[in-house]
DNA sequence: TCAAGGTTGATGCAATTGCATCGATATGGC
DNA sequence: GCCATATCGATGCAATTGCATCAACCTTGA
């Protein structure tokens, strides 16, 4: 039987809320702007990164560490509010391209400052670089 | 205009994508051992931590840091399942007492191996005990 | 004692998520 | 070419979550 030690759980207590509280902090001063949730940022922005060649629904799935279907879901509300186009693939009969539009464009720029704030007023203004720096780091050993 | 800077940035993304990494192998494995998610162990914990003076729902609220109506939810399903009993409080007659029963105490202690064994494996095995105070204590800053 | 306001917990309804499965197309082996 | 198998993406249905609101009860203060 492997009893996780003091300092472990300790960890994993400490992960789960403050990444909870951050997270919620997020959502909520997206909300408060009238944004939409920081799924919808986080597909904009691989879809901008992707450029003009877009890219196919499971590869953004894969990005986002999306269930299928949710990526599915969440492209048909995208789409929905004209912020991506989907568009035939050529050459892969089942598959598409989905493209982020102008208007996507411009509300993941007006999304940007409220998330960078939260993140500064969260994170920066309460870690040094350093310390920064040692929490990726750790975290990424997981 | 508050650009958080790359460190911030880098550690808000090990910060999410870990932590939602780990709740997944928590999930998943209590999932696949036929046990209930999570949130049912961390309130399990709670009431048997409580003893038999047992929570009001508003108490286990905060303690779980759950919205009002989730809790309420959270317990309906609960004692469908009979691992906790509602009971009237007297001395306040709009709220409840709610006790944890014997065979909610029983799940709860066969939950623990599987979760604290994907603690050990995800957390304990990765970080020394003094890295894993230190990412506690970086965490807790937050 | 009673009205005003606060607290506790439930619930109708809409949106989202999870699960299983499906249809369509692609690919590899023969 | 043809079949078996795999991949891609959508979708019906159930469970969960979020939001707004409600009813019941408590507390305070005049």
């Amino acid at each position: 039987m492997s009893e996780p030690n003091r300092a472990t759980q300790a960890a994993w207590a400490a992960l789960i809320s403050t990444s909870r509280k951050l997270l919620e902090a997020v959502e909520a001063a997206l909300k408060s702007a009238g944004h939409p949730p920081l799924s919808w940022y986080d597909a904009l922005l691989e879809l901008e990164k992707a450029g003009p060649e877009g890219l196919r629904p499971f590869e953004l799935k894969n990005r986002l560490l999306l269930p299928q279907y949710g990526t599915s879901r969440l492209l048909d509300r995208m789409v929905k509010a004209g912020l991506v186009k989907r568009q035939d693939c050529e050459g892969d009969g089942r598959g598409q391209i989905v493209v982020i539009s102008e208007q996507g464009r411009s509300i993941r720029r007006a999304m940007w400052p409220i998330y960078a704030r939260v993140l500064s007023d969260a994170i920066g203004s309460k870690l040094t670089t350093k310390e920064a720096m040692k929490l990726t780091r750790l975290l990424s050993a997981l």
